[in-house]
DNA sequence: CGAATTTTTTAGGTCTGTCTAAAAAATAAA
DNA sequence: TTTATTTTTTAGACAGACCTAAAAAATTCG
């Protein structure tokens, strides 16, 4: 890995961590290391680095935080991250549970244009296929959906996927295999049928419009 | 960078220098370092890897030559590049000019089902952007063209632009803005137009169907 | 509150690819 | 063919990211 793709991997995970658990929070550097799969000294020595290049604050013994200019160049990479999902299940025909490790590769690929011109081949997606929202060139998050976990839903109304949680691959194929994909109906009988492990890995949301149910 | 990119990196100057001057030949380190913009004692160390790794023979003082583990290596490599900057032009809209450094870092991301889909994705595309053929799977480069340069083609009939020398992307600019692309019918009167120097960096084949003419 | 535990940082080392400077081999020239 | 020049390799050092072990700070618990 490149210095540059060492410090995006850091960074990225500061992020990730950051908006799971808030955002006035400190991320403890275990946090980052069992994330990262490295060990504390090693978070330790690149959030100094990330403190020198101003892309996060640290409190010795505390933890680490974004700066404005660090979340924004996080949100770049979710941006690239996601884009690059898309493209690979939408244009290259790969399943939603194969996407996350090429993506990871990916989203370094250092050009402005490329993601410019990526996005527009796509049509400028605002979600990827896990149903994530895609930040905007501006690193903009317009998510208007109003997502409820499956099994918070009330059961006797219908409900329509709308994303999954960050899951595992082996979850994400089980889904599928069930008929269950990102836009699909899901009727109170269809509820039945999945498991409590899967579903309490869905978010859903009203059903909207003309969509697939899970009887083709 | 990482491990594997610097390895394929040198792997490909290797097997690129090792093309140009014939295939028994040994590469000087020189070469490799001026091609690759290290010193050479980096070169003589990488060599050394290679070397262990089975893709290259090295003979001390005198140079470097790929194994056919190495040549096949180096062609998956080619291929990933080629396919890479084809899909940048083709689906994206870059200009021929414009890829080639972003396909550098494309060619290294390591999924052998991408190239797969990629390639069949495009289409099994046989040429880059540029002309240059683009190897099979495994490893096999089927080019059936007989390419000439322009400067050698005779002077009374029409040809066919099939390939453009590896060239700098101000003569791929020039050329574009002369009409000039992969394709374009060149009639005896079109060439009087296309300066000396940008005349040599161009390959013609026999004029073979309907194809577009510098005069739109 | 003070001791035991956990977390984090510092200290010091490894690995990989780069470099410069010096030595060795090959080539060119006198 | 003997010397001068060029090329290549070796020797030794540096930068970055990682590690383990030990020290320091924070937290938990009796």
């Amino acid at each position: 890995m490149s210095k540059s793709t060492h410090r995006e991997d850091h960074l990225k995970a500061l992020y990730t961590l950051g908006e799971e658990a808030g955002q006035e929070s400190w991320v403890s550097t275990n946090a980052m290391a069992a994330h990262l799969d490295v060990k504390p000294p090693s978070v330790t020595a690149m959030v100094h680095v990330m403190s020198e290049l101003g892309w996060a604050e640290h409190r010795p013994y505390r933890g680490a935080r974004l700066t404005p200019l660090g979340k924004k160049l996080a949100l770049t990479l979710v941006r690239k991250h996601r884009l690059w999902e898309t493209f690979l299940v939408e244009r290259l025909g790969f399943g939603w549970e194969e996407v996350h490790d090429i993506a990871e590769q990916l989203e370094h690929i250092d050009s402005v244009s490329l993601v410019d011109k990526l996005d527009a081949y796509l049509g400028h997606p605002t979600i990827d296929p896990h149903g994530d929202p895609i930040p905007t060139a501006k690193g903009q998050i317009a998510d208007s959906r109003r997502l409820t976990p499956l099994l918070e839903w009330p059961h006797d109304k219908p409900c329509q996927v709308g994303a999954v949680k960050d899951s595992n691959d082996k979850v994400l194929v089980e889904l599928t295999s069930l008929g269950i994909e990102l836009g699909t109906v899901l009727r109170p009988e269809d509820r039945l049928k999945v498991p409590l492990a899967l579903a309490e890995e869905v978010l859903v949301e009203p059903q909207s419009s003309q969509e697939i149910s899970t009887n083709e």
